[in-house]
DNA sequence: CTGATTTAATTCACATGTTAAGTAATTAAA
DNA sequence: TTTAATTACTTAACATGTGAATTAAATCAG
């Protein structure tokens, strides 16, 4: 039985290995910041003034609903982001505080540093061509398969 | 203030998104089964009557320990693995059961059939080429940087 | 051999992932 | 315009991610 596995794996593990290495190289920053990665992608998605929606904003940090519904409560508990009115009461809006512009310039500053140490161990053709790389397989697999 | 952003994430982001894309081609199936795409990771390190330890299988599934302990209590109690004593006691070493290689065995096969597709429509060479170029920025950063 | 250190897992506490169900507001249909 | 269908979120329940503290067993130093 069982012809050998440890194969068809291979792309997942990779996937999360690699993210897995690139995450660490941000954590230690971002948790000295007193927030997640998670936390940390909203504030940036928010940053220059930027108000958005619950769903565009957890589309472009891919994250989940109900993830967000806790994430938004509370970075909104710690003074980072507050509510927007909106037209459509459905929706819920938001932006960051003037706190959490200052925090955002604050880690973004050493955050854009570790990036380009990244770029520059890796090498910036290989990083955009493995961006594109990945974005095309996203790509092929949501059309059909 | 804020050079626009949207951009040092891109990486993170693009890894995010391309695993959740592959993912999502295994998750239906996975989940038909009555287990999560993490459960599932264990079963198949494991399959073809594989012995292993806790340490030692975490790392082959990218789960963190705490996690791992979680998921043998879960699998152990569906009676698809058991434990296997150990020379060193602080060990906790597991095998499939009887139960667990079929349950493999009966999945492998969608498995298997998926991945081709995926395979299929991305290209094997450039499937190949992507994971080679993930495990080199994962050796890169687990370096130095 | 005894005490200090290290190692392997587990437990805790809290954040997030994930699916399903529930709510409120908007839009479409009759 | 009153009802039905949709849409945007939230809540609930459970699995996993994550770091810190704990426990038990093995190893090391003296």
């Amino acid at each position: 039985m069982a012809d050998a596995p440890r194969y068809d794996d291979s792309l997942t593990i990779a996937l999360l290995r690699a993210r897995e290495a690139v995450t660490a190289q941000f954590r230690d920053h971002v948790a000295a910041g007193g927030m997640t990665l998670t936390q940390w992608r909203v504030i940036r998605a928010l940053a220059g003034g930027t108000e958005l929606d619950t769903t565009t904003l957890a589309h472009r940090c891919v994250i989940l609903g109900p993830s967000l519904t806790r994430i938004i409560k509370t970075l909104e508990g710690r003074g980072l982001i507050e509510k927007v009115p909106a037209r459509d009461r459905r929706q819920r809006v938001v932006r960051l505080t003037a706190d959490g512009e200052a925090m955002f310039t604050e880690m973004w500053a050493v955050s854009k540093t570790r990036y380009a140490a990244i770029e520059a161990a890796f090498g910036r053709a290989e990083m955009l061509d493995l961006v594109e790389t990945l974005n095309r397989l996203r790509a092929v697999l949501e059309e059909d398969v």
